[in-house]
DNA sequence: TTCAGAGTGTGATATTTAGCACAAATTTTT
DNA sequence: AAAAATTTGTGCTAAATATCACACTCTGAA
């Protein structure tokens, strides 16, 4: 059975099975229960996270104590403070556990390194940072153009799994509605 | 005096004079007066511009026929759809000139050339992606944390320029509200 | 099983924002 | 210089959303 890590690489990049295993030797295993935390604000993010399986929110707090989503994370996404993983700055986000979690790291160093030794890693993240450039454009243009109702739609229709793993006030929180305007869109 | 172009890249990235030429050979100036239009809605974007002088929008209508404001252009910045460009796929935006405008432009077929036989460009546009996400994060942050006086005032102080070049309806739109509101927003 | 805490729905009200109308100011075009 | 078009401010009203309060449900720990 291919590792996910490869298959997910190989979304993006074909891999020989040695070439997948020289990866895999920058990568780390962790495991992490509900509640816990990868990241918390102040904290330089010096490592980037692979999720085997679990589910992970990115979020912070305004001043008046509201949290806002920035990121819901679920199999198969990355996760990490993409600002201070690339700045090595200090973090302005925290990232915690939704649920227990298996996660694959890789550090900052191994990621610098790794992308040096082996060009087609360079242009995998590459790619990747472009995709996500384009998602959060798409997030923008959303906020933007259509309504909380049309978000939540949205949002429903492109990860109806959310929807059953995550409490409705974290994804008003992600939508950037009060939960009690959440709660009243389905009427 | 140093081309604008080789100053803005080696903020990256430092080059020879014979790299900067060899750059330069794969783009083209062009002129485009105030209103004319760089890409429409359902073209592909087979260039990205580099703005030398003068003032442009990305932006999109709404079904009901409302303007959205992406990304206002100015001096030393890109603009293309950044989507439709990486993708070449159809745009779901248009940019037009809202002044008369100097630019330069690399095709999409000699930025692939250059990106491969010019590992410093690759690094360069990987580099500007990472930092074109980070600020797309931001804007998500900022949209999501704080009111539109407050979307306001940080657009007011961090391009200041912007006020005196652009009518305050694009403001307006670029902020996610109405001109009616944001005319509002000083008293 | 029981109990505490978290999550959720809903009424009432306050606040924010949008949308329309119109007049004044400014800019562009002829 | 005059005319036309665009931009801007502001009063008014309607709609959307936030906020507070409270009851009910569900879940996990003791």
């Amino acid at each position: 059975m291919k590792h996910p890590l490869k298959q997910h690489i190989e979304e993006i990049i074909k891999l020989t099975d040695e070439e997948f295993e020289f990866i895999l030797s920058h990568f780390e295993t962790i495991y992490k229960r509900k509640h816990q935390y990868l990241l918390q604000k102040g904290e330089i993010a010096d490592k980037e996270y692979w999720i085997v399986k679990g589910c992970l929110k990115s979020y912070f707090f305004e001043e008046s104590g509201k949290e806002h989503i920035l990121q819901f994370g679920m199999e198969n996404w990355w996760i990490t403070d993409y600002e201070s993983f690339v700045k090595q700055s200090k973090s302005k986000i925290n990232i915690d556990c939704i649920e227990d979690c298996e996660l694959l790291y890789i550090t900052f160093e191994n990621r610098e390194k790794l992308t040096k030794e082996m060009h087609k890693m360079e242009r995998f993240w590459a790619k990747k940072s472009k995709f996500g450039r384009i998602a959060l454009q798409n997030r923008i243009l959303s906020l933007l153009k259509n309504s909380s109702k049309e978000r939540y739609d949205l949002l429903l229709e492109q990860y109806p799994k959310l929807f059953q793993r995550v409490p409705k006030k974290l994804i008003a929180s992600y939508l950037g509605v009060s939960r009690e305007t959440l709660s009243r869109l389905n009427s």
